[in-house]
DNA sequence: GGCCCGAGCCAC
DNA sequence: AAACGTGGCTCGGGCC
């Protein structure tokens, strides 16, 4: 637990973890169904069923109208005549309830104005403000967009706290229908030096947002002091939301904020921030900065006291922010001709197998799982599992009973392929022609980079190809060569399995060698044991249950159990690496990566306890020395010690499976941050530019003029960034078109 | 018509 | 009772 305050992040981290489960949000569907129904009136009703905080769109008076509807025919049954509905139209009262909503907050919070904010709309009053700047070594800073895209809207105003000088400023530059305001250029243009300054302190909430709509206007800012948005996910990596406001609301009462902070949307709904009159966007606009700057202190305070969290955001995760908005700005070149051409093959091959389908299964909706499943196993008499399920692994197992499962998994595919990625990407293109996604660096929990809008993480091989590097560069994609494994090797110290890297010996084939314990030469590439062996070491690292591996390798349960057993005997310090692991977290609740990231599980040691309890109890009971495979179907357990041990084995597994390879994946997310650092210093030098990264592969779009030592300096950049005591290896390869390229050895150089 | 969720599936 | 870790997107279908 990093932070002090531990009752409250205890609850906030539980709230945060069970968010997660799914049964926790089925248990709060039902319960909310159960209070709706308790509901007495239509009032009542209709808050249960949207929450009353929820009231701001023309698309709440739609269902509004419903409502009455329903009422007026009395499908909600209530004893609630329409004539008593106040007279009004339903929707009107709801127009007014959001309204009386609204306007009481935005009261309130213009009667909280505080004396230190001050709007700026003279030269003279942005003058002063300049003079006091200058002697701020640090400033929070904020900008007031139009809206949230970072390709179109624009600036409508800027606010900043300057904490010496103890006040908060906002700069309105494009309000509409406002007083007196100062020019966006000139008010920019001003606050350049400081803004451009490296070694003054700049400290934002979400960074990467400002950078890029500060770049809409001509500027790049650097001196990114601290961002609080990420120095939270570092903090604690299970905060449920950290918006600003939401931030405030929950934590304020630690650095001087009381009562419940308003987001943007509460207040203002839909409205376009040029919009709101000036004195309630400075209260709005300055309580963003001056809540940063809080909350950055306060976090400082907790940070301060783990040092290697500190070192993590320093060095890591704040240069990255950077790299983040130079990766978003970049951009993706699409090859639209290629993209056309090939949705139209596909187009008509679809055309194709759907003729095969409807003579075999009807004209119904092959995209319904439904639809599909009644067709299966109702009308056509298919075998079904007990889920009804349709999914591929179901349909691969019924192959053979129907001639229209092969055409289906044929449709699956070509609809997939079609439809999220060769018809989608395209349409994602931003004004430049580019498809400029984002990358967020603190979205997962492990410490892995996320994409989205699009994902480019999960193109295909095939939708790769859509992606091109412009004319004069090429794409390179560096990749770590089995970086996981390589992780194991290292933090496991087992000698015997880093005794294939440090020997340059292939890694599954030698683990084959000795765990079935046949000839090398029997284990080589292509080879059963090899292929075994490569599914056993991943359900290792992933904690895979000895039943999905049995299913994954066509074997038994006791068979794969024998296996790992096997695995476990010949490399044992792995498996006390994993045992360790498992007793790390039961007695501490969290597991660090070798960058000292953290993994917290709140509330896992009390879960863990009982847990070991019982295993040694039903140890005892059978005379075995560890809970045997068949637990559930075991009948020489005692009732009460299979209901309770039942009661945590789920859970308390889970964990132990997530601490594993948090550890694990979270340390290959470090190392591939660290690399990204270093490949930014390097290429920066150069004009190239950092393309993204699929998580052990960065990709940059670098001249086409390359050589091979610059491409095998860049390969540098990225083995020092892994400080294993096993040898790191990179593969390079060299593209005109992702996914279609040649190692650098092929390439024919030009110098 | 938008929101939400599950099923299914893509990547590493 | 549940069986593999980390994500994000599309679709159908239920909701109002």
């Amino acid at each position: 637990m990093e932070l002090n305050f531990d009752g409250l992040m205890k609850t906030m981290e539980k709230a945060a973890l069970s968010e997660r489960g799914a049964a926790e949000r089925v248990k709060e569907a039902q319960g909310k169904k159960a209070r709706v129904k308790a509901a007495t009136s239509w009032e009542d009703r209709w808050k249960q069923i949207f929450g009353m905080s929820k009231f701001k769109s023309g698309l709440d008076r739609q269902r509004a109208e419903r409502v009455k509807a329903a009422v007026e025919n009395g499908v909600l049954g209530m004893d609630v005549p329409p004539e008593k509905i106040t007279g009004k139209l339903v929707s009107e009262k709801f127009r007014e309830l959001e309204l009386a909503e609204k306007n009481e907050k935005i009261a309130k919070l213009l009667k909280s104005k505080p004396d230190n904010y001050r709007l700026i709309q003279t030269e003279d009053q942005f003058k002063a403000l300049l003079a006091d700047l200058r002697h701020e070594p640090a400033f929070a800073f904020d900008t007031e967009t139009t809206g949230v895209d970072v390709y179109q809207d624009v600036i409508v105003g800027v606010s900043l706290t300057l904490p010496r000088a103890g006040y908060h400023v906002y700069i309105p530059v494009a309000h509409n229908n406002a007083g007196p305001q100062l020019r966006r250029s000139y008010v920019l243009n001003g606050l350049k030096r400081y803004l451009t300054d490296p070694t003054v302190g700049k400290v934002l909430h979400n960074a990467k947002f400002d950078i890029h709509m500060l770049l809409r206007h001509g500027m790049r800012m650097r001196g990114l002091a601290h961002d609080t948005m990420i120095a939270m996910k570092i903090l604690n990596e299970n905060e449920p939301s950290v918006a600003l406001k939401n931030l405030a609301t929950r934590y304020g009462k630690f650095f001087g904020f009381d009562g419940e902070s308003h987001t943007f949307e509460d207040l203002f709904g839909k409205a376009c921030f040029a919009d709101v009159p000036l004195d309630m966007a400075l209260i709005y606009a300055a309580k963003d900065t001056h809540l940063t700057w809080e909350l950055y202190k306060w976090q400082m305070e907790h940070l301060t006291k783990r040092e290697d969290l500190l070192k993590l955001y320093r060095e890591l995760e704040n240069p990255l922010v950077d790299i983040c908005v130079e990766m978003e700005q970049t951009g993706f070149a699409v090859d639209t001709a290629f993209a056309q051409e090939y949705g139209e093959e596909l187009k008509g091959e679809l055309a194709e197998v759907e003729k095969t389908l409807v003579a075999h299964f009807g004209e119904i909706n092959f995209n319904s799982p439904a639809q599909l499943a009644e067709v299966l196993y109702d009308r056509l008499g298919l075998p079904q599992g007990k889920e009804r399920s349709t999914d591929v692994k179901t349909l691969k197992g019924l192959k053979g009973r129907h001639p229209g499962i092969e055409p289906l998994l044929k449709y699956r595919e070509l609809t997939k392929l079609l439809g999220t990625y060769v018809e989608a990407l395209p349409h994602q293109l931003k004004a430049d022609g580019r498809i400029h996604g984002s990358f967020n660096q603190v979205a997962t929990v492990t410490g892995r980079f996320a994409s989205r809008e699009p994902n480019l993480q999960n193109l295909p091989p095939r939708a790769r190809r859509l992606i091109v590097a412009p004319k004069g560069w090429l794409l390179l994609g560096i990749d770590f060569s089995q970086i996981e494994p390589r992780i194991l090797a290292h933090m496991s110290g087992d000698p015997h399995f880093r005794e294939p890297y440090l020997k340059g010996e292939d890694l599954y084939s030698t683990l084959a060698a000795r765990v079935f314990k046949v000839p090398l030469s029997e284990c080589g590439d292509g080879s059963k044991y090899r292929k075994m062996m490569k599914i056993g070491l991943l359900a290792v690292m992933y904690g895979t249950s000895m039943f999905t591996l049995s299913e994954q390798l066509g074997i038994s349960v006791e068979e794969a159990h024998r296996f790992i057993e096997g695995f476990y005997d010949e490399y044992p310090d792995v498996y006390a690496f994993i045992k360790d692991t498992w007793e790390f977290v039961k007695k501490n609740e969290y597991v660090a990566t070798l960058y000292g990231r953290k993994r917290r599980f709140p509330g896992h040691r009390e879960q863990a306890i009982v847990y070991d309890q019982l295993a040694a109890k039903i140890c005892k009971a059978l005379g075995t020395e560890r809970v045997p495979l068949d637990f559930w179907s075991n009948k020489g357990i005692p009732k009460d010690l299979k209901r309770k041990f039942g009661a945590v084995k789920g859970e308390v597994e889970r964990v132990r499976r997530m601490a594993v390879n948090a550890r694990i994946q979270g340390t290959a997310a470090d190392i591939m941050k660290r690399a990204l650092l270093n490949l930014y210093e390097y290429t920066r030098a150069r004009g190239w530019k950092i393309n993204g990264t699929v998580h052990d592969e960065a990709l940059l779009l670098v001249r086409d003029t390359i050589t091979l030592a610059e491409v095998e300096e860049l390969e540098a950049c990225m083995v020092r960034a892994a400080e294993l005591e096993v040898p790191v290896k990179v593969d390079t390869e060299i593209m005109a078109r992702w996914g279609d390229g040649v190692k650098k050895g092929e390439y024919k150089w030009v110098a």
